[in-house]
DNA sequence: CGCGCTATGTGCGTTGTCGGACAGACGACC
DNA sequence: GGTCGTCTGTCCGACAACGCACATAGCGCG
């Protein structure tokens, strides 16, 4: 785990809606679900860290220490199998949502290794202070209580899609994914990462991504992918893209305008 | 969801030790994790039913009406896509779980069908009452949140299992976790059922199978097997099906002696 | 007893992915 | 401008599981 901190703005600017001016910039869309002051008053607590691509948040059986509110980075979840050779991602997590999912039901331990997985900012709390802000702020257990429930349902779709949906299909589903958690059209990854991330081969990922390429949906070369068109993608993914979409827009929907707009696009633009 | 009423014991012999004795022939192991009073006053809200083979107590997307905590029936949550064609088990509940998990996490629908796997009878709670012993029973509540945690915990071990082991493995383990839960040597199952509940043809559970029983670790003949060598069955399994009776260890251990014992055989018996 | 339903067993070619090995190609850095 | 490490592309045979079709066998029921 070496985050490189930023500076702490969240202790610098203290309160007031410039706080909140700033916040805009580098908001994590979970906590957005908070009432505005409850979420200020939340981000005090939280240092604005750096994850590099690679850092490993969580390994399996660790004891949380802090819990992470991505801005512009993405996590893997995966699940460890055979001691530690061969993984699986199993859920993804951006500024939708949190790592350290574990604490929120009272346990300290978490079960899935975290793997950063797109670079980027995060919010980070130590988790005794966020143990303490469990219990003092119902409205965030709540919130948390929710968003648990849609990483276990996009969990099971992730198990299903898994063994039910062919290489092409379960790439262009992450590659979708990725966008959204990354704001970007383009990101850095390499084959072989990708090919771990999926529980493949990397000679299967170039494959895969060689034909979407050839039929214009992304671009790559040495370790950038870019992402050409994205309603096509869309079509060229399984449809537990959109599931997923939905089971967030199930379970926090009311909360959250953003994935609204995602799935709305998904469902116009998609072909099934 | 045609789950016949048993007469409600828990309303006519209220109260008393002579109520937890008779509650120990039709106790559920998780629920076993309260302090006993407190268990008892629960239960005493509960209704026993019985639950028949294929019944489906929840269909995903569902309103949660009902929580179930099985005594000796089994329960496969079932992850279902491509529109309710196909599905994949991803979870299995006995005595020591609970169904309706969400309502743990203040959501009212389940992202899961809930399908009775080994008939038997359970526990049931109507939906309002559960939430308010939710809200009432602290130490009820804590209980769930580890318990949903470890549900967590499986359910991405199974994604990974799914995904990296073969069949007869797989096949192996499922046998066990569910002579885990029926609380037998041998129960009612066919191989179409069987396929259905691993995602994969009848035909490859013929061939699994058939290579179990050739090794005189199960015997089967129309819809019913036995288990006729426990410790080399646990040879056969995957490494997952140790794996999950240590998350549930993890999890819940400290108030469960009944999974340390199952653990505690499988790592002597067992061999890696 | 035999009918019919359902459960189980077998054959075939096909497909998706695997594992390993090696060749080319980009780009950073000296 | 050349070198080297890394990323990508292509080949091979192997195999687990697939889909489909059809054959056999247990068992309840009239």
């Amino acid at each position: 785990m070496s985050a490189q901190e930023l500076p702490n703005m969240a202790r610098q600017i203290r309160g007031g809606s410039m706080l909140t001016a700033r916040y805009s910039a580098a908001s994590n869309r979970l906590l957005d679900g908070l009432p505005p002051r409850k979420r200020d008053r939340f981000l005090a607590e939280c240092t604005l860290v750096d994850l590099a691509l690679g850092n490993i948040l969580y390994e399996r059986g660790d004891l949380i220490r802090h819990v992470y509110f991505p801005v512009d980075s993405s996590v893997s979840m995966l699940a460890v199998i055979d001691r530690d050779r061969t993984a699986l991602e199993v859920g993804m997590v951006g500024s939708e949502g949190m790592c350290g999912h574990a604490l929120v039901l009272g346990s300290d331990v978490t079960p899935l290794r975290a793997l950063v997985q797109g670079a980027g900012t995060s919010w980070r709390m130590k988790a005794p202070t966020f143990r303490r802000q469990l219990e003092n702020v119902p409205a965030l257990h709540h919130l948390l209580w929710r968003y648990v429930g849609v990483l276990f349902g996009q969990l099971a779709q992730a198990a299903a899609c898994t063994r039910f949906h062919v290489v092409e299909q379960r790439l262009a589903r992450w590659l979708l994914m990725t966008q959204d958690r990354s704001r970007a059209d383009s990101f850095e990854v390499t084959q072989e990462f990708l090919a771990f991330m999926l529980g493949i081969r990397r000679v299967s990922v170039t494959i895969a991504a060689g034909s979407l390429q050839s039929r214009r949906l992304i671009r790559y070369r040495r370790g950038r992918i870019v992402i050409l068109n994205r309603g096509r993608l869309e079509a060229a993914a399984c449809s537990c893209y959109r599931t997923d979409l939905q089971i967030y827009q199930d379970g926090l929907g009311a909360r959250s305008k953003f994935q609204r707009a995602l799935l709305a696009r998904a469902t116009k633009e998609g072909t099934p």
